[in-house]
DNA sequence: ATTCTTCTCCCCCGTTTTCGCTATTTGAAT
DNA sequence: ATTCAAATAGCGAAAACGGGGGAGAAGAAT
């Protein structure tokens, strides 16, 4: 019997989720709730395998709920329900710990064969909502790639030393090179970047993700 | 109908794939090949709408395939299957622009579901995949978080003008204040983050997503 | 053979940064 | 009323950095 608890502001919809899930196979609801105000301590006298979460609540949202929920009870899942098909929500629906994430067009049998998902460890999403995923995770890791600064191996390598902090002293002596030779390397490495000074060149380097 | 090309080098998965395609109902196989070599060439030839393309082969494997394809057919999906549940696999196919990730276990019904499913903007992928991939999103763009170095508003500000290359004048100057105001604050800077340069500050400030 | 790139090193010179320490003002908190 | 944090500002000295020039050796490319 997996146990389930919602947060749902909508009195209408928390109670169709509430009567759908009871008489479901398999489920039990431990308790159905407007907001997250005592959310911790509802969670803790009423444990439950996994939340179904609105993003969208007065007071505390799901999202700040669903960091807490993660925080306290690691075990616990946490099924994201919104009405709004966002990036910034679904970033920081990822972020805070969702182990899904559905709109709430989704359809009764929809929900059921989502908990179900989310209980044998996947992760269900709204087939959008996965595209979405998919791009943001592009957006946010894929090398720039555009940008080819054509910095030879020795600069990249003494790009990398100064992203980690180093001074000139220290690249010189962990590469066995003379001063010198550090500022002719950092030198053409500052004209092939088009900056005048390490605190851009690390900006531009992290940020290209060159190193 | 919905055109599909096939790359598995398992003669057998390839040839059941392709019955199952012409058996069912929208879609049409527009071939289905061992290998990528001259892959270009033939989806030029024979245009589809989805790529079923396994990850696992001799020659160009699926991933950089993935790549080609989408560099050269924007358009066109790609639908990945593979029999190996790998996180470097994932990561890489989601970068190289898949649209989906399903498991070769996956049932003949499943197939058909997910390609309908790339065709309508989804993007299907086995449950468990989608849970890796969640992990993956937040290991690669979870700030520390636990990195509070208590910097107050002004000091954000500052460090936030270091990051984009100012120096102390430039500094000075946009924010109405004197050199050694300037000069008072980055050393408070430096003191609250550990760090005893510009670069290090600023190498610190994005990798903790301070700014 | 000659050119080209890369890596190496040197000189000079001025500017910028870093790090001590001190100190005033302002506004919020108690 | 007093305490406290934050923002402001200054001085001085040592260290580091940035920009200019030049130059030799090794290796690849032609």
């Amino acid at each position: 019997m997996t146990r389930i608890a919602i947060f749902e502001d909508n009195n209408h919809l928390r109670n169709t989720l509430q009567v759908l899930l009871e008489s479901a196979d398999g489920f039990t609801c431990t308790g159905a709730y407007a907001n997250c105000n005592d959310m911790l301590e509802l969670l803790e006298e009423n444990p439950c395998d996994t939340v179904l979460m609105d993003i969208e609540m007065p007071g505390l949202n799901g999202i700040e709920a669903t960091k807490l929920i993660r925080q306290h009870f690691p075990v616990m899942h946490v099924l994201i329900q919104t009405a709004f098909f966002d990036d910034s929500y679904i970033f920081n629906a990822i972020c805070a710990g969702a182990s899904g994430y559905i709109l709430k067009t989704t359809s009764p049998s929809g929900y059921i064969d989502a908990l179900r998902e989310v209980e044998s460890g996947g992760s269900p999403m709204t087939p959008g909502i996965a595209r979405r995923m998919l791009e943001l995770f592009r957006v946010n890791l894929q090398p720039a790639s555009a940008t080819d600064y054509q910095l030879t191996a020795r600069e990249k390598e003494i790009l990398q030393m100064l992203v980690n902090g180093k001074s000139y002293k220290m690249i010189a002596a962990e590469s066995n090179i003379a001063n010198d030779t550090v500022k002719s390397h950092i030198r053409n490495i500052y004209a092939k970047l088009h900056v005048n000074s390490g605190t851009e060149a690390v900006s531009k380097a992290i940020r290209d993700r060159i190193v």
